[in-house]
DNA sequence: AAGATATAACGAAAAAATTAGTTATGCAAC
DNA sequence: GTTGCATAACTAATTTTTTCGTTATATCTT
């Protein structure tokens, strides 16, 4: 999957928080100063054309909806990040972070609890 | 700190992994077809200006070293990611990836043995 | 020293991304 | 129906990024 721009990205991250929206309702989720309505509409007509987005028109207006859901795009994204920065080892990054303090010990527990799950649930499937 | 750009990304990855190196290292470096000599040159110096590198000057000839590590970058990257997209928690971010089956039942015995090791020592310090 | 070679610096062209003005069209208000 | 307004499409300007040709300079070879 392509990775998003900048300006794209921002505009996906509005999408995916309104579920769907004209133009206009794009725009007023940004911050000001805000960008031009043409701006908008033309960054997201790119990301239509990329397979980001698609619309439903309502004669001429159109109501624009993501393609491409926030969790899949993070998957995407994430797992290139693992495989440019820990030679795609998922563990590798966790304990990274876990070593540099960047997860708290409550946050830690409440994983270890998911992964005893997770784990779990794999080990019966057989 | 800033973003890489996919091509001074490139240049970083080759150079994190030498350690230093001259442009002519660099662009070994690169799969054909390989960019010209002076795309990289031009690349580095504008990673110099945005201290991401500097050089050590052998004559008119420049060795060039990273200044912000791996790690460094790695872990800027990830808070801006872990913030966009998981809102600011390690603990969700990894647990979307756990219950997604990204992470292998090995991995996650792995983790979990380090995390309640870092559990263990941050307690300990109390 | 003269010529060849390698390199960085410079500059600029090309490509990609961002921003927004202009235009055309449909709908609404009157 | 005419006017005004909102919108998408189109176009273009600007900025950023990427690429590389040209030039100047230092070093090496002879």
């Amino acid at each position: 999957m392509r990775e998003l721009t900048r300006a794209e990205e921002q505009v996906m991250q509005v999408l995916w928080k309104l579920k769907k929206g004209f133009v206009k309702d794009i725009l007023e989720h940004f911050d000001d100063p805000k960008p031009a309505y043409n701006t908008i509409s033309t960054i997201v007509r790119i990301l239509q054309d990329k397979g980001f987005v698609d619309h439903k028109a309502y004669g001429r207006t159109h109501e624009y909806y993501p393609l491409v859901s926030k969790d899949d795009y993070s998957k995407s994204h994430l797992s290139n990040f693992v495989n440019d920065y820990f030679s795609n080892s998922f563990g590798k990054m966790v304990s990274f972070f876990a070593k540099e303090n960047h997860i708290s010990v409550k946050e830690m527990e409440e994983i270890m609890k998911i992964m005893q799950n997770e784990v779990k649930k794999q080990k019966s499937k057989k």
